[in-house]
Formats: structure tokens, C-alpha cells, sequence
DNA sequence: TTGTTTTCCTACTATTTTGGTAGTATAATT
DNA sequence: AATTATACTACCAAAATAGTAGGAAAACAA
């Protein structure tokens, strides 16, 4: 049960952003790079999947990069995990349909599990996280 | 973020077992086999791993099978997912020294977020989900 | 108009994890 | 001795994850 690479990641990208919302200047993954030491060609790559979801103003050229769209407080933390990795519930079984969702002697404990997840990720935006650490 | 067969399997196999606590019988992997359709031979892989774990008391032979040592209010749920998976911090950032810790961004989302499943694994039992579903 | 910077996009590859099988040994019972 | 069931080791296949390579296109500066 955890968490990949991609979603941590991800999240740091968007972290970043919304730190330097204020500022509304363009950042660069080259600049997040040299902060994180993630490869310049990764981010890209993690940038590719997050962008489909409409997040970003983003520039190319000299001081180019990206900026939040929205306010951080518009980003849940749920909301950018799903962009950037594929594997939102905890246990397939409650996501997906399954035959033997009414037998299966530990459906109850994943549906209570995942909901517990879902609300902490649902209802907590990167604004609750900026400035923290 | 999931939790993967070998954890959902496991607590199916518990979960059977603490349905039988009561009635003091050995309960064999071919039973369990035939009614959750999980071959015989990857319910012998994971009980090894979760018999190193002091669950059982088991019999050979005829008649029999497993039953569990303890009443199900021992059992811990996030105990029975330790031993059969690896992975049981949501990120390994949070388990394992980091020397970027305190500078991480997004340290405090994973600390919050596995201190939330922590308490639900670490207070639920087995008995909590007996005779449900 | 040429060079530099940076995003955008596609394709590929290596590594790790997961899921599962095979085969044999050992113990208990009939 | 035969049968039934656990105990244990080793292996393999498939899927997911992590990461790289190589350009194309846009913005800007000299």
C-alpha cells in the first residue's frame, strides 16, 4: 500500500507552484529539478499527464516555465494523485465491479478504509499544505 | 495506492478463520480454496508468511487445517497486512530516514495522511468485521 | 535570422513488484 | 502402507513502475 513515485513527485511539482503563487512568475522544471534533483526529462514526463487536467499557464522560451492556473485552495490533493497515477482506491474491489462484492467476506473493510482516504484527499488542498516543512 | 492480493487474501483467510473461532475446527486451505477460488497452492505461500507471525495452531493430516491461537479481538488488521505485505507506510519517506525530510514539501501530507490509515489498522480487529457482508 | 531556452510529444528500455506454479519433505490419521 | 494435509524452497511470467532518448515547436534575444 503505497503511494508511487509519480504521485510524490507530482505533488512536490504542485507543492512548488503554489508556493510561489503570490509571486505569479513562471517556474521551470529545470529549476524544480535542481531543488529536487529529479531528472529534468522525468518531470517532463510528469508534467505531460498533469497538464491534460488544465492546471497550468505555461510559457516556453527564456524565463519560461509554469504557473497554477487557479488558486491553490482549487487543487485537491485526490484530484492531482488521480491525475498522476493511475490507482485511486485503495482495493480494486470497491472501485471495480465484482461479482462477488456481496460474499466477499472483507469488501466492508475496504469500503471503510477507502472512504476514510477519499475524505482526507477530497477535502485537503494544497493551500493546506503551503509553508508547511 | 492499493493494496495488493497478497493483503486482500490474507485477511479473506483470517477473516474465514475468526468466522470459525467459535466452533473450536481445523479449517483447511482446500476448504478455503474451493470458496473463494483461490488455488491451494498460493494459500500455502501466504500462510507461510503469516504462520511466522504466531497466528495459528495448526494439524496435519485427515480432518486437518488451521484455527486461529487467539480470539479475533487480537488480531489487528494493520498486523495481518504487515505480514503478508511489505509495503505498509502509505510513503516510504515517512518510514525510512530521508535525509530531505525536513526540507520536503510534501512530508506533512504523507505523515498526515499515514497517521489517519495507521489509526483505522491499528484499531480495528478481526472481530470488528465478523459476520459482515 | 540565428541561437538559446524551455515546453511539448512519442517511443523505448530497464528494473521491480506482483501473482502464481512446481516439486518435495514432513507430519497425522486411517 | 495409503491418504490427507501442512511446511518449505525454488522458480517463472506478467504487469506496473521508473526512467531515458531524441526531436519538434514556440518564445525570446542578439
Amino acid at each position: 500500500m503505497k503511494i508511487t513515485t509519480k504521485g510524490r513527485y507530482a505533488l512536490i511539482i504542485m507543492l512548488d507552484l503554489a508556493n510561489n503563487y503570490e509571486s505569479n512568475k513562471y517556474i521551470s522544471l529545470k529549476d524544480i529539478s535542481n531543488k529536487t534533483s529529479i531528472s529534468m526529462k522525468y518531470l517532463e514526463k510528469l508534467m505531460l499527464n498533469l497538464n491534460k487536467s488544465d492546471y497550468f499557464v505555461s510559457l516556453r522560451g527564456k524565463d519560461g516555465g509554469y504557473k497554477l492556473k487557479y488558486p491553490p485552495e482549487h487543487y485537491k490533493i485526490g484530484d492531482i494523485l488521480k491525475s498522476a497515477e493511475e490507482n485511486t482506491t485503495v482495493a480494486d474491489c470497491v472501485s471495480k465491479e465484482c461479482p462477488n462484492k456481496k460474499n466477499c467476506l472483507t469488501f466492508s473493510i475496504w469500503d471503510d478504509l477507502n472512504n476514510l482516504i477519499n475524505n482526507f484527499l477530497e477535502t485537503k488542498t494544497l493551500k493546506d499544505y503551503i509553508g508547511r516543512n
